[in-house]
DNA sequence: GTTGAGCGTT
């Protein structure tokens, strides 16, 4: 017989979405893992070396507003792997820079969980709170935006 | 010059 069919039947190509309950998408999508309580003055290398023991750190994104300026101290945590991001969720409350984070999995968007209510603003031009998002990256797959990458002199993956 | 809100893209 020299036929020898491959039913290899590669998988991936076919449409994970129907396969995958809403619950693992959301995991398998995210892959990451929000950051909160984040010290302002932790950068994404500070963030990236504490989860890198966690597995293999893909992305550290850092939130910060556009009309002020001023970090809001939350990041994301993205994990080349999803074992990365459940050993990150056993992080949560971790020392980071001397301040307990606090590691959730990634959301879009939550409902309103705050010490103080948040009613949205409508109206108006107002685009919601214009937050810019600061990316970090790691490994070399894209470039940071913003003039030069925030890349310490000297830093090394390992 | 401060402070503490809660969700982002290649």
């Amino acid at each position: 017989m020299v036929g020898h069919m491959n039913l290899n039947t590669s998988s991936q190509s076919n449409s994970t979405q129907s396969l995958l309950t809403p619950e693992e998408k959301a995991e398998a999508d995210a892959k990451s893992v929000y950051v909160g309580n984040v010290d302002y003055g932790a950068t994404a290398e500070e963030i990236e070396q504490h989860f890198h023991g966690c597995g293999s750190v893909a992305r550290v994104t850092i939130l910060c507003d556009k009309f002020s300026g001023h970090p809001k101290g939350f990041a994301y945590v993205e994990f080349t792997e999803k074992d990365g991001m459940q050993n990150a969720l056993a992080m949560t409350d971790s020392l980071l820079r001397g301040r307990q984070i606090k590691v959730d999995p990634k959301r879009t968007n939550r409902p309103g969980l705050s010490t103080t209510n948040r009613p949205p603003f409508r109206g108006r031009g107002g685009r919601g709170r214009g937050n810019v998002i600061v990316k970090y990256v790691y490994g070399g797959g894209f470039r940071p935006r913003g003039r030069g990458a925030r890349r310490r002199p000297g830093f090394a993956p390992y």
